[in-house]
DNA sequence: GTAGGGTTAG
């Protein structure tokens, strides 16, 4: 008895220490010592909660009824919300009704948290709804919670409702608000609020910042991401890792790689978001060298959620695919992403079997493709085809020269067809000189995405091939008058784990051995043709004669990329060339000759696939 | 008590 007294004192001084807290347990679990010497009851559920006891916990809240306050409330929301238990808080919720407790808005705001972080976002919705009187912390918790779970039209709708409220949103709130203003009119609140944050001076909030130069990548300004990166003193992880990111997702993978050599020497420190970032751009600049010194560093790192970093490593890897499929085979844990990467990496390298629907395409089995569309459509599968499978059938229909079927498909889907669809669609008319078919999709695509370069580029040598150059030069004209540029071919080789870059007609000469390359590749033209290569100069793009055509042909980036590659670099070594356009039939076929007259395996990788050639003979099957 | 960057595909 004495003992028992005198342990319930100590509970006063030493709550949370092992000992007691085994010993409260065995009180509630022994009503009878509890009742006979109930230990502060306080003091019990503080330990109940901190032990993670939620279970024993509500016992405790039930048996007390009335006599709950606002202490033993929050000790009981904080525990849930740690463990993230929905039903248990639903509970304490209910108790609060139940017991007619008004709880203050710091509990309100709790139980939007709790609710939040349950992915409740109804729930937590309702609770804010019903407060008479909100704080900044209520709106910036609903505003985030919907902004960190992609409801970006309930997030600004909530940001522009709290506005009109009597409560001023703080850094949380924007830093949150900002994450959601995407699209267009996403993007017009943006600016506003950035406007609003420089009149607070608020400028050079870190968190704000990266939000600020995260939302300004996502709309593809990047002269302003840019402002902002430069403009706070201040700098972090964080920071940096969205400026590389944001590069990388644009797909300015040099650029990226670049600030992050940078970054590097001015003393950033990285962590595995940072890697996934670099590992995205240099799988891009398909740096093979450069990639496995990354991912020897994160090895030795030990860096934390590996997964991420092994799901960009399959990819990067997918330069050779015995490495990615070793990656992935030794993964201890797959996500959907692990699963995509290498079906991805399959599909690239034509090995259809393994890539299933989007990699019949790139091997060249059609039949196979269609097949399996077929038995998804019968509901075989127990998958439903969406938009992206039939986007899968237009390719692998338009890949087989398949035009006209391709386009009867589209018409008949039962989806809206999208502008990558009918962009897929000219691409073949353009190959497999369907100027019908060309005709109407290209003007199709000018009305719904007039932005896009590309279609501009396509349909003029679409009616360049026609020699229709009347139309050829409307098309430009167009393209002039809509002020629409053409993101300009460029390839890059890796030698000695530098990236040597290459610009097709680029007025100052962008390598220092570019003369060189010039001489050398004139050479190789004489060479080839000898041995048989004749220039395809079907995607002529200017009215001009055949020598300047070829001449123009010469100049292709990944032309001048591979020809370095051959003076620089010992006998037999494979090169390794990397082009951000998709590569042009005759750059391909020079690539072909190299590898057969050189004895050199050559890795093309385009914005589409890889492309393997070894003695004159590529992967592809000259499928791409 | 509330906040920012990330892996695949398109």
């Amino acid at each position: 008895m004495n003992l028992l007294r005198k342990l319930n004192c100590l509970f006063h001084y030493y709550p949370k220490s092992a000992p007691f807290s085994s010993l409260v347990s065995s009180f509630t679990t022994h009503q009878l010592t509890l009742t006979t010497f109930p230990p502060n009851p306080q003091i019990v559920l503080t330990t109940l909660c901190s032990n993670g006891q939620l279970k024993e916990a509500l016992i405790e809240m039930a048996a007390r009824g009335l006599e709950m306050k606002f202490e033993s409330y929050d000790m009981l929301l904080n525990a849930c919300i740690k463990k993230r238990a929905f039903r248990e808080g639903q509970r304490v919720h209910a108790h609060m009704i139940k017991t007619r407790y008004l709880p203050p808005v710091y509990l309100r705001n709790r139980l939007i948290i709790l609710y939040s972080k349950c992915d409740r976002l109804r729930e937590a919705r309702n609770v804010l709804d019903e407060m008479l009187e909100k704080d900044v912390v209520s709106w910036t918790a609903m505003i985030s919670a919907y902004s960190q779970r992609g409801f970006a039209t309930e997030a600004l709708d909530l940001f522009l409702e709290m506005l009109r409220s009597v409560t001023e949103p703080n850094e949380f709130t924007f830093t949150a608000v900002l994450s959601s203003c995407t699209g267009t009119f996403g993007f017009e609140l943006g600016k506003q609020i950035h406007s609003l944050i420089i009149k607070r001076t608020l400028d050079t909030h870190i968190f704000v910042g990266s939000s600020l130069l995260d939302m300004y990548f996502k709309a593809g300004r990047i002269h302003e991401a840019r402002e902002v990166f430069e403009s706070p003193p201040e700098r972090d992880v964080v920071s940096c890792t969205a400026i590389i990111s944001g590069y990388a997702q644009l797909g300015l993978d040099a650029e990226a790689l670049e600030l992050f050599r940078r970054l590097n020497l001015e003393g950033m420190s990285s962590n595995y978001v940072t890697y996934a970032s670099v590992l995205t751009a240099l799988s891009g600049l398909a740096a093979l060298d450069l990639g496995k010194q990354v991912h020897n560093h994160v090895l030795r790192c030990k860096l934390p959620f590996y997964v991420v970093l092994q799901n960009s490593l399959i990819d990067i890897k997918c330069g050779n695919l015995i490495y990615s499929r070793r990656i992935f085979d030794n993964m201890p844990e797959r996500t959907v992403i692990s699963w995509t990467a290498m079906l991805v990496g399959y599909s690239k390298h034509g090995m259809g079997r393994e890539g299933v629907l989007s990699g019949c395409s790139h091997g060249g089995m059609e039949n196979v493709g269609l097949e399996i569309f077929e038995e998804m459509v019968n509901g075989k599968n127990g998958v439903e085809p969406d938009i992206e499978h039939y986007g899968c059938v237009v390719d692998l229909l338009v890949r087989a020269g398949r035009v006209e079927e391709a386009f009867q498909f589209i018409k008949k889907m039962p989806f809206e067809p999208t502008a990558a669809l009918w962009g897929s669609l000219l691409g073949a008319c353009k190959v497999h000189s369907n100027i019908d078919v060309g005709e109407f999709v290209g003007h199709r695509l000018l009305e719904i995405d007039p932005e896009s370069a590309g279609n501009y580029v396509i349909l003029s040598n679409l009616y360049a091939s026609m020699g229709r150059w009347e139309d050829v030069r409307m098309v430009r004209d167009l393209m002039l008058k809509k002020a629409v540029k053409k993101e300009p071919g460029r390839s890059w080789i890796e030698l000695d784990q530098t990236l040597h870059s290459f610009h097709a007609s680029d007025p100052i000469p962008s390598h220092p051995r570019r003369e060189e390359v010039f001489a050398k590749m004139k050479e190789l033209s004489i060479k080839f043709k000898e041995a048989g290569y004749v220039p395809d100069l079907s995607c002529v793009l200017h009215d001009v004669d055949e020598e300047q055509k070829e001449k123009i042909f010469l100049g292709h980036s990944e032309k001048l990329a591979l020809t370095f590659g051959l003076i620089s670099t010992s006998d037999r070594a494979p090169l390794r060339v990397i082009k951000n356009l998709r590569t042009c039939v005759d750059c391909h076929n020079f690539a072909k000759f190299v590898s057969k007259i050189y004895m050199r395996e050559v890795y093309l990788k385009d914005k589409n696939r890889f492309h393997h050639i070894s003695m004159g003979v590529c992967s592809c099957g000259d499928y791409w």
